[in-house]
RNA sequence: CGAGGCGGUCGGAUGGCCGCGCGUCGCGGGGCAACCCGUCGGCGUGAGGAAAGUCCGAGCUCCACAGCGCAGGGUAGCGGGUAACUCCCGUCCGCCGAGAGGCGAGGACCAGCGCCACAGUGACGAUGCCGACCGAGCCUUCGGGCUCGGUUUGGAGUGAAACGCGGCAAGCUCUACCCGGAGCAAGGCCAAAUAGGAGGGCGCAGCCCGGUUCGCCGGGCGACAGGCGCGCUGCCCAGCCCUCGGGUCGGCCGCAUGAGCCGUCGGGUGACCGGCGGCCCCAGAUGGAUGGCCAUCGCCGUGCUACCGCGAGGCGGCGCGGCACAGAACUCGGCUUACAGGCCGCGCUCGCUGA
RNA sequence: GGGCCCGUAGCUCAAUGGCAGAGCAGCUGACUCUUAAUCAGCGGGUUGAAGGUUCAAGUCCUUCCGGGCUCA
């Protein structure tokens, strides 16, 4: 569920940008019929342990939407240092709403 | 009782639902097999005392290497511990503290070089002032006074330090001892596609012109075989096939049993060492696994409040907020730094009080 | 994860161990109708932090903090 190197790459040239308070996004659309997430959490955020739990939270916000999501994307998630006071609802619809916006999510569920 | 000192130790607990990494068993699939794969299920297991900073020291791996020296870097009372250390222990000395105690890169100005600002006569080259002493000259009321030169056993003053075998080496340096370089992105193995390399095999047709050292070379014409999936037309070209090694993407190993932990006995002032017995063997990711939601309890802060007490306060109930510093990445031994709140020990200190 | 470098005024940089400076920028005044330029003057620093060595530290030593570069 996660991509390398040289997809990041990928994503920072070609990918659309979303954003909103807590998070950005870049997502693409790619030929392998899977869709995969790459997370990125700067230094601006905090130490080790604080980009390690966002990181987790992300994870599990995505883990629970993964039934409506369509395949055949790749997105980078980008944490904004909003994030670290926002509670599991505040992320979760934050993230719904970017997904949505890609397209990645699909319609009916949304 | 209060204030401290030293050493050690813990660093939230229990449970529910959902989820993650690794190991193992089962199931299913692939393969002759070794083994690999997973939308699956069961069981087990899963961060620290600093995992941190990367400041030292080792193991391990590759490279280099006859020996010795030079260069470069490091260490520095003395003795011991250790795999090793800039670490640890003991002890001497110096400094700090009222004390328990703490801190210390603590060898040598012997050889050479350098520095010692300001102040001060003078900062290593010396001798200014007062005084004392010696000598010479002048004056004299014969008590002595003045001037000049010399000496430094005294004094004042400046300064961190004042002539003394000066001080300074966390100045160069000297002395003694130690050190080869890089680092797990080390290094090893497997190994696509494309391009290029080596070896072998197969295949081709020659003719003409020019040059020639008679080995061949250059140009032109031509097209059997070969290639464009096959046939024809057409087009292309000197190759085509096999094997081998290097090597990129990618993957696997290195990668977790170790200077290991616990208990006990013995030796040693101690660091530590030795014997015996036991151990659930206790994380191994590779965009990097510990999370999400919630309940109860514990602790801290805060607000309201019942009760007790003259009072400082004590003891309950309820609500709200918080629970430190911080996340393994080849592995150990140290050091340093960060840290809410506790617990234990001392035949350690000081003060007050009581017997 | 490993290796290496840097840190002085708002900015760019100096300073044999001996009172921390220069240029630009800033402020005040002059010149000008005004601005720019020019001239005169002024302020501004815990030398990243804390310890140590020294009579004396920006400089020497140690430990932290912050920033940057690099590896295949």
């Amino acid at each position: 569920m996660l991509a390398r190197p040289r997809d990041f790459e990928a994503l920072q040239e070609r990918g659309a940008i979303r954003s909103n308070a807590l998070l950005a996004a870049r997502t693409l659309r790619t030929e392998n019929g899977i869709t995969r997430f790459g997370l990125a959490t700067g230094r601006t955020l905090g130490s080790a342990v604080v980009r390690n739990r966002v990181r987790r939270r992300l994870r599990e916000a995505i883990r629970s939407m993964l039934p409506s999501l369509r395949p055949g994307w790749d997105v980078l998630l980008i944490a904004r240092p909003a994030i670290l006071g926002a509670d599991h609802q505040a992320v979760m619809q934050a993230l719904r709403r970017l997904l949505a916006k890609g397209g990645v999510l699909d319609e009916e569920v949304r």
